[in-house]
DNA sequence: TCAATGCTGAAATCATAAATTCAGAGGGCC
DNA sequence: GGCCCTCTGAATTTATGATTTCAGCATTGA
């Protein structure tokens, strides 16, 4: 009974319900899961029933409050979005899956691509890119155990396109010697995904101590460092259970690339001609 | 403003936000519209902002009381149902062709995901997961001057999950060194694109001479060293006239990581486990 | 037709959530 | 480095919505 869905209850349960109550769900199958989230009284009304009816219709499928049913909807509907292919276990045709294992990776990746440019604000991508092109201070880059090699894939397109990149390595014993020139009003890049690397959280402390701004490209579940950072550049990652893909944060990293090169076009097209000879 | 969607208004607004308010923005957009919907205490809670925070917020968009914001993002989903075929994702087209820098280059993003994946035979890829899962002879790992990072980024999982992993780096005179080990049969994965390395082009004669199984990472022209490759895994990479972008070979090395992690799983889960210990 | 039973919704009560206030913290700017 | 201004969240007040009560009405069976 539990784990039930809303709509799963209804079905077992309507045929003990009264005529009034009925009509409280017809009408929330109707414009399901909606009708459910909204006040009692209105739920009611579009029901053509009262609240009172409406109340007694949520506790005979057997939960104990109004707020708790609608917690219920929550929790179904919030499942329905994040899973938008539901990949179980479940052992399909086996062969068959394995030989469709690139395929299936990559409609994956694909969705979190998609996810991410959802969930990135256009205005605060801009903003990274358009504080990058200013070529104004230093700008660091840094990031985890694995992240690590995308800050460095990073740094070695923006060296490229504006003076003055370097990148922070995790080892305690060289931070201090890295940090010394940090200026107020540089600039850090701090890439941060789940299982969150604890160095990442010292260094963007003492990067803010030295008023540097700090743009973090992270995942959906959010870095501790954003407490620290003044953008915020949130990637879907989320692939199955076990597994979380960076490709994402990379074509992220790529998108920042193209755009502030794009952006600083005038000096960096200097830069670049002096590199090629 | 008054028939925006609530997603729309923030993207709006967030640049007016303050930073707490931009905790509630970035919360909501990674669960929406669910947490809208709860009552603001818990949205409050898992934004990591105050009620006060929220509600300041909500007001920000333009509403005048939570539950009017609550009531235009029911009708948003009530809406979005009713629509026979959800269409594609953001509706609005937005006349600054900037704002949609992202848009458009995680659109071309994807389309080199899919033709990557429709480009690479699931036999090759097939075959270069199971050598890998073999755990037969070492496996050395090598990239150009950007893929370089992809080769690292590879090495670091790799190494959670096999051993004799060791990565070849781009310096002439420590390359006798690292290649003095390689045996017949080793494994050998380069990573090489266009403006392809030529210094690879002399790492692979090596290690073809030592007998080693070259697999080459590329993109669609295909590296030079694709001569001396065994298995050659392709990509596309183009973005328009200028820019290619190397986001389809990061997500083909996260599947073929995640895959030969599936394949090795009995022997994998131990080193796994005793990693974490 | 008349009880008896139990469903229903209007109104009253109670609980909880929304809105406001304000003192203190934090950040930015000379 | 110090001042000022803005932002922030805890505490308080206000409002709204959930819950209960109960009188009346419908339905059913004798």
């Amino acid at each position: 009974m539990e784990g039930k869905s809303v709509a799963g209850r209804i079905h077992d349960a309507i045929h003990r319900l009264t005529a009034a109550e009925k009509r409280a769900a017809r009408g929330l199958l109707g414009s399901y899961p909606t009708l459910g989230l909204a006040p009692v009284a209105e739920f009611a009304q579009q029901a053509g029933a009262s609240s009172a009816t409406v109340l007694r219709f949520v506790s005979a499928l057997g939960y104990k409050s109004y707020p708790d049913f609608q917690r219920a909807l929550r929790e179904e509907l919030e499942e329905r979005s994040k899973s938008p292919l539901q990949r179980s276990s479940t052992s399909d045709v086996r062969a068959d899956a394995d030989a469709q294992f690139l395929d299936r990776f990559v409609a994956q990746a694909v969705d979190n691509l998609r996810g991410s440019a959802a969930l990135i604000p256009a205005s605060e991508f801009e903003a990274v890119c358009a504080r990058l092109a200013e070529n104004r201070g230093a700008c660091y880059l840094a990031g985890g155990r694995f992240t690590d090699f995308l800050a460095g894939y990073m740094e070695a397109h923006l060296r490229v396109i504006r003076p003055g990149v370097r990148r922070l390595d995790g080892r305690p014993a060289t931070r201090a010697d890295q940090m010394i020139d940090v200026k107020p009003g540089d600039l850090a890049i701090i890439f941060d995904v789940r299982r969150y690397d604890p160095s990442l959280i010292d260094v963007a402390t003492e990067l803010a101590a030295r008023r540097a701004q700090i743009v973090l490209i992270t995942d959906e579940w959010m870095s501790p460092v954003s407490r620290f950072a003044k953008l915020v550049l949130p990637c879907r990652t989320e692939m199955g259970r076990t597994w979380d893909a960076n490709g994402s944060l990379f074509t992220l990293a790529e998108a920042v690339i193209a755009r502030t090169t794009e952006l600083s076009w005038p000096t960096a097209s200097k830069r670049i001609g002096s590199i090629e000879a």
